[in-house]
DNA sequence: CTGTTAGCGCTTTCAT
DNA sequence: ATGAAAGCGCTAACAG
């Protein structure tokens, strides 16, 4: 038995396809009496129109591309269940990508994507060494397919945007850390060559000077995100210093395990050796090491992204001028239970330490 | 400049459509010199076919339809990493929904998919107390597009599936946790109202049984998997006792970091005070409280269900018999640096303790 | 080897 | 208020 169309369904109701499809869309008019014709008619022969022949015939399908560097990074699996479940209450639909920090195959994932008519693309866009997709991002948008960027701004990028400020943020916490006494710190984060390391390298810069403190360029490691051995190889190295850093700082995105794991396996406790800071979402992480976090609401966050999109895509051609939204995140203390901190190095700075 | 068709192609060359469509898909006959125009063409005019027409006319697209419950645990966003980094090798798109548990919502969204003329489906359904989708997913096989599921067998489906040996996996664990000397242990699992719930249970019971042991019943956690709240409530009140016990069993999967943090705030230190050991995948677990972990490759596994989908989707429209892959997980265990174990009540059984 | 011609299932003017 | 007809972009016989 065939699937019905909406062929079917006309001759069933003895009306023609016109007056099923206004029917189907709610628009234009239509009689009472057709009307419900073709509804018991739908009812009866079980329609379900094609999503695919609607999206060719209106050039336009109502799937969101998306595309993540790896899914499976709680940061944005988190994003993607958020957005998918709004995005669906207004019936979209989202394609999912893995770009794997690679440009090339971002390039080829957004053509793809394209080939399918996506009403717009969600994107956390590649943006490193070998520089970004920027034009292209550009020209798709003024095409007229909205794309809402999240979490990496590239730089001067003329599309919608969702981020963390993360000067802010890298300054707080670097702050922080210097206010609790410890000055043999380490730093990582993504290298400056693009808005996010920049931001944040000089978050940190400016903390430092505010605290008179130098940090040692050996303790400053900017990693290419694109591979993770070196980050292993850096912190196997501090591990095994005579003098290992009393905290570290690690603003990379994602690899919150990797450096608990190598510490771990390098025989440095956390927080009981080392206190760990970091900035990626992810509530179990507190829980087990990290000292804290500075993280935006993920909901907040992704809602922001989803209801962007929908703005964008419902609003219809006329683009506006793109819009970003900043997000400030938020100091979440860890400890719910008694640790012994590392010690520091210097006499605790006053500062408000008793935000709950 | 609006996008080219086939069309214009076409006339660029100086052929037909027909032509261009031989030389696209590579089939047929094309004359070396009509073949040249044609590619010359296709480059000038940055042709690139609509996905969207071509799933029109061959009705049948090259998307894959993908429903988890939610892709935020671990085990899925692996799965579906994996997954999709080999279908994307055959030219397949991934459409990602989450079903959150809930079968009504699992039942619209394959309406959806359906909509959208999927190649396939990939699923991990939903089978709990309102029961599953099986006859659902049973016809829609039947109708000819393949159904994959994963991780969960529903008992008596007829569709492809890869799946994990829970009984050996449970069973092996409990065995293991008793050789340790443990005797006042908890278990917590999936209901056994369907199949991965019964198969952990009876291994459990089975391990206890082979060593004469008796876990009380107010031991035994059996949740329901769509709702995170009573296993809270039971943890805290586990951790209230008088004598809590001593190892834990969890074979929830997802539910690990609520574990953690549930044992954690109720100040039950992980692993010092608790053996805790589970099932999910996620190597950061093992570092960080769990004892130990019984697990499949990730990467064989998932690897399993891309290779049944592809297999099944390019073979045709004759579906074979369904094909049923089980995965024997193993046992990892997790200390590479020493912690204090909680003391065992009894005296640990000879066993193989100096695996690796 | 290549062109012609129907569709695929739905939307959308344009008449009536 | 409703029907007829022309696409949307591509595939797939069927003729040549």
């Amino acid at each position: 038995m065939k699937k019905a169309t909406i062929r079917d369904v006309a001759k069933a109701a003895g009306v023609s396809q016109s007056t099923v499809s206004r029917v189907l869309n709610n628009n234009g008019y239509v009689g009472e009496d057709a009307r419900r014709r073709v509804e018991e008619a739908m009812e009866a022969l079980h329609y379900s129109p094609s999503a695919i022949a609607v999206c060719l015939s209106k050039s336009r399908s109502r799937m969101i591309g998306v595309i993540v560097p790896q899914i499976f990074a709680p940061f944005f699996s988190r994003m993607y269940y958020i957005a998918d479940r709004i995005m669906e209450r207004y019936g979209y639909r989202l394609l999912l990508c893995n770009s794997d920090e690679s440009l090339k195959r971002e390039k080829e994932l957004i053509d793809d994507l394209l080939s399918y008519k996506i009403a717009a693309l969600l994107i956390v866009p590649v943006d490193g060494d070998e520089g970004s997709n920027k034009a292209y991002l550009d020209q798709i948008r003024s095409t007229g397919t909205p794309v809402v960027c999240v979490d990496r701004e590239i730089e001067g990028i003329h599309c919608d945007g969702v981020y963390i400020d993360n000067y802010t943020a890298c300054y707080e916490v670097t702050k922080d850390v210097l206010a609790r006494g410890y000055r043999n710190i380490a730093y990582m984060a993504d290298p400056p060559i693009y808005r996010p390391g920049c931001d944040r390298l000089r978050g940190f810069r400016d903390a430092c000077k505010e605290f008179g403190v130098t940090v040692p360029q050996e303790n400053i490691f900017l990693a290419p995100i694109e591979d993770t051995k070196p980050l292993n190889a850096f912190l196997h190295d501090v591990a095994r210093r005579d003098v290992p850093p009393k905290a570290i700082i690690n603003f990379v995105r994602g690899w919150d395990y990797t450096m608990l794991q190598a510490l771990h396996s390098a025989g440095l406790r956390v927080p009981e050796d080392v206190y760990l800071t970091g900035l990626d979402d992810d509530n179990t992480l507190p829980n087990f090491g990290y000292s804290m976090q500075y993280l935006p609401s993920m909901i907040d966050f992704s809602e922001a992204a989803a209801k962007l999109l929908i703005e964008r895509v419902e609003a219809g051609n006329a683009l506006p001028e793109p819009e970003r939204r900043i997000f400030t995140t938020h100091m979440k203390p860890i400890f719910e239970r008694k640790v012994t901190l590392p010690k520091p190095d210097a006499a605790p700075t006053e500062t408000d330490e008793k935000e709950k």
